[in-house]
DNA sequence: CGTCGGTCGTAC
DNA sequence: GACGTACGACCGACGT
């Protein structure tokens, strides 16, 4: 039978092959945070092996856990194997998982290695000239197994390379046949299984011994018959280990004869379902390994789900016209708006999808004659602005905001699978569609390349509402959806679209002043080192401080680069040297005008001076909210020059910024969750709660609280919202690790539901595996099962500050709802603007301030009913940076 | 020339 | 590394 007739069955040596992925890929996780480096690497072998060899035939084998007979032949078999990390077993059912799906059978056998169960099936198709059975393995026991129709392909170097052997190229390696591997080790021994072999001789001496006299029995029978042959000293050698030496070789054979159930119809090459494995790719975050995908060996072509005719694009005018009056009727439909620059502002329209009625649409907008746009937008627009027509859509506040730059004010927004998305997963994956339709329906999104692509995208987004809407049901996550989350979508988007004015000349002066400024420090900076250098470069600057200057680096935090810069770092060297000095106002300076001071005017609407941030709704673990291009929720405020750029965000001539702020929302959230009387006691009264801890910490009177005294109890406060150990209350209150320790232990006494409510959280976490907001708001933690000890610590302190951040955010999200849809009642001209997370800032003319002032003080203080109460402190002002106190009841500077 | 990780700093 | 949640500027290494 020549070699092009015959079938090829491969198998795998599953641990050996894991093992190999394992040491040589990084750990990577999949979405759920699992360590899925080796099954990924297993999956790009196979992959590989597919295409590769082209088998009729694939079998996998695997060791089942447990010992060995070769363990109770010799208890010390492979005693000095280091145990792998749990993170790589638990990568073996993954791994069959996969294999599942590829329908390839698993071998394996209790009692014996997945080497044996190789064994007996390579020797089970002896009879079987016409099948080339080649082994797939990580590592060369395997050898022993060629045969003229055996063969073996060894990884080595990692995955990078392999060696294909054949009894020609064992022969060439060792210089005799693969049957006599046998005897070869069990005179040199194997270290990494603890074989003994025959003590004294290695790896060159049993080469000879075997070349010379073939195998193990016969050298034994030579030391009988002829033992003047032997040198001295190997004799002696293998007449002291010859009990260890056939010990060795009963270890090292493998064995061939098990019953494994082996049947070669079993292993042929199955098709496979794609969509299937679509989905666990997805699961497993292999997006690269979706286009590696080995063809089909002889199947049909890739089986669709939907059939093409479902997707109708439309161009003519006339088609258009019989879609609008179809369109007219539809109670909900789902729509996406495609822009040509993707952005979906300011750019040529391209088209709108529509799906409804079992059918995907895509209306080309772009080629239309003005007249016919004209008609189009006529009769598109009712349907869009009816609150009673359900939209579906994917980011519909960009689809809203994209459409009101059009003139239309999309309305009756109920179903956004983004959001919906994030609420099932929060910071677990992205958001974005192709992400979303890959995980959760399995499918491919394409690209726009795709002749169906828009209308395909709209089909998709239907039906991750159905997937979506089921999945929120069952953990209980409908009402967060729909009473917090949709209706903040359309309460976002307005406050993106009012923006804030920004008084854009102001900074512009500013900017010459500070970078005036920032020249003559950058000077002393230069004289001070002696030479000119980028003081930007944290790199640069290191080499100056410590090497140039010789400012000693005891006591400096090192990180992955070596000594770090950072202002907490240079405060501890701020006496050795006045260039220090030099290098904090210089930072300072650098980052206020390169963040914001230069930053901002480049995103003020030219005509409007208004500035539209980003309210994002989908990005933060804990439901917060999150701002961008600009991010308006970390404009400065605690160093004076910072409050300056506040100063630039300002009202329009007549009006005035409004801001109203949760006072301790977080802290009272603690309180109320943990049920702390003493804690709520304290808030009941109005005190001051950081003075207030520091008196029951002390145990004394009011007037007894000094300043140190409550910034201590005020870092332990905070502190305890961040599940902050020690060693971090050491660093944040300036007191030693000790004393901290202490606080934190009396800080508990004090508090005891407090930290029994900790303990509760934790466990829960453990438990469920997730944590929960008061409203049910949910954030899975897989990392609380890492075999790190660190990761699994820093898991509990997300798990610890989750509830509270996320209550707080829920909070907030509900005030805002509120005061949207109530705003109008209370004065028509007023407009929320921003959301600081625990602040809300609005603008309205300043006749009305009084009366605005009380509204939203009384909706955001009385939007839920906690434990506690709730206290909001109103202040207003021509600038954001130069606010007034509307109420005297909370004096900001003291509670903050 | 673009991408990306590292470092740093701003906010709550 | 040691305190949770973000965004973003700058640097510098790396790949095209």
């Amino acid at each position: 039978m020549t070699s092009k007739n015959k079938k090829t069955l491969i198998i795998l040596d599953g641990n050996a092959l894991l093992h190999r992925a394992w040491h040589a890929l990084p750990p990577l996780t999949d979405p759920k945070g699992r360590v899925v480096n080796a099954v990924y690497g297993f999956t790009t072998i196979l992959f590989k092996m597919l295409k590769e060899l082209e088998p009729q035939y694939v079998a996998i084998t695997f060791d089942k856990p447990g010992p060995t007979f070769r363990h109770k032949e010799y208890e010390q078999y492979k005693a000095t194997r280091v145990k792998q990390p749990d993170e790589l077993y638990e990568q073996i059912p993954m791994v069959k998982e996969f294999l599942k799906v590829f329908k390839i059978p698993v071998f394996e056998q209790a009692g014996y290695e997945a080497d044996d169960v190789i064994g007996t099936i390579s020797r089970a198709l002896d009879g079987r000239p016409d099948v080339r059975t080649i082994i797939v393995t990580g590592d060369m026991d395997a050898l022993q197994l060629v045969d003229q129709d055996t063969e073996v392909l060894a990884f080595v170097k990692g995955l990078s390379q392999t060696i294909l052997y054949d009894e020609r190229a064992v022969r060439e390696r060792y210089g005799f046949g693969p049957k006599k591997l046998i005897d070869f080790k069990a005179i040199k021994g194997d270290p990494s299984d603890n074989v003994p072999g025959v003590p004294g001789i290695g790896d060159k001496g049993a080469q000879e011994l075997i070349k010379e006299y073939g195998g193990l029995d016969e050298i034994y029978n030579q030391i009988k018959k002829h033992p003047e042959k032997f040198k001295k000293g190997v004799l002696e050698k293998l007449k002291q280990g010859e009990k260890s030496a056939k010990l060795s070789q009963r270890l090292v054979s493998i064995v061939t004869d098990l019953p494994t159930g082996f049947n070669l119809d079993k292993c042929a090459v199955k098709e496979w379902d794609r969509d299937q494995v679509v989905k666990l790719f997805a699961q497993y975050g292999f997006k690269s390994l979706l286009n590696r995908l080995p063809p089909q060996a002889g199947g049909p072509p890739m089986a669709r789900h939907d059939s093409e005719q479902k997707h109708r694009v439309l161009k003519d005018w006339e088609k258009i016209q019989e879609f609008l009056k179809v369109l007219q009727k539809q109670k909900q439909f789902a729509l996406c708006v495609e822009t040509e620059d993707a952005n979906l502002f300011g750019d040529t329209l391209l088209g709108m999808g529509f799906y409804f009625g079992s059918e995907a649409y895509f209306i080309e907008i772009k080629n239309l004659k003005k007249i016919q746009a004209v008609a189009l937008w006529k009769e598109l627009t009712p349907p869009l602005q009816d609150p009673e027509i359900k939209k579906i859509g994917h980011d519909l506040k960009s689809v809203g905001r994209s459409l009101a730059e059009r003139g239309v004010k999309l309305a009756g927004l109920d179903f956004d699978t983004m959001i919906a998305s994030y609420i099932l997963a929060s910071g677990a994956r992205n958001h974005d569609l192709a992400s979303v339709v890959l995980q959760e329906l399995g499918q491919e999104l394409g690209s726009p390349g795709d002749k169906h692509y828009f209308a395909k995208k709209v089909a998709r987004v239907w039906a991750l509402k159905g997937v979506l809407e089921k999945k929120m049901e069952q953990d209980g996550l409908s009402r967060l959806f729909q009473d917090i989350e949709m209706p903040l979508v359309s309460v976002l988007g307005r406050m993106e679209a009012d923006g804030i004015k920004v008084d854009v000349a102001f900074l512009k002066k500013m900017s010459q002043r500070v970078d005036a400024d920032l020249k003559k420090i950058t000077k002393k900076i230069y004289k001070a080192a002696g030479q000119e250098f980028n003081v930007n470069s944290p790199q640069q600057l290191k080499e100056i401080l410590f090497e140039k200057l010789k400012i000693s680096s005891a006591g400096i935090r090192r990180g992955k680069t070596g000594l770090s810069t950072a202002a907490s770092e240079l405060w501890k060297m701020r006496d050795q040297h006045p260039i220090i000095d030099y290098v904090f106002q210089h930072r300072e300076l650098a980052k206020l005008k390169s963040t914001y001071v230069d930053a901002l005017p480049e995103l003020v609407d030219k005509k409007t001076h208004r500035l539209h941030t980003s309210f994002n709704q989908t990005v933060t673990a804990t439901g917060r909210l999150s701002s961008s291009n600009p991010n308006l929720q970390n404009i400065p405020i605690r160093s004076p020059l910072g409050r300056e750029i506040r100063k630039a965000f300002i009202a329009e001539p007549g009006n005035v910024l409004i801001a109203a702020d949760y006072s301790q929302i977080e802290l009272r959230i603690v309180a109320a969750l943990a049920g702390d009387q003493r804690m709520i006691g304290a808030f009941e009264r109005g005190q001051d709660i950081h003075t207030a801890t520091a008196m029951a910490i002390w145990g004394v009177s009011q007037d007894q609280v000094d300043k140190d005294m409550r910034r201590a109890a005020k870092a332990i406060n905070f502190g305890v919202i961040y599940g902050q150990g020690p060693h971090g209350l050491a660093q944040s209150a300036d007191i030693s690790f000790g004393e901290a320790k202490e606080f934190i232990d009396k800080y508990f006494e004090v508090y005891e539901d407090v930290r029994e409510y900790m303990e509760r959280t934790k466990a829960l976490a453990h438990k469920f595996g997730y944590v929960e907001t008061l409203f049910g708001r949910r954030r899975y933690l897989p990392e609380l099962n890492s075999g790190l000890r660190e990761v699994r610590a820093a898991a509990e302190r997300m798990a610890i500050n989750m509830p509270v951040q996320g209550t707080a955010a829920d909070i907030m999200k509900m005030a805002m709802i509120k005061i949207h849809e109530a705003l109008p009642r209370a004065s028509k001209d007023a407009k929320m603007i921003l959301q600081v997370h625990d602040e809300l800032v609005f603008e309205a003319p300043r006749t009305q301030v009084k009366k605005l002032g009380q509204f939203i003080k009384q909706e955001m203080e009385n939007v839920y009913k906690l434990k506690v109460p709730i206290v909001v402190s109103v202040e207003q002002g021509k600038n954001w940076g130069e606010m007034e106190a509307k109420n005297q009841e909370i004096k900001k500077s003291i509670e903050q």
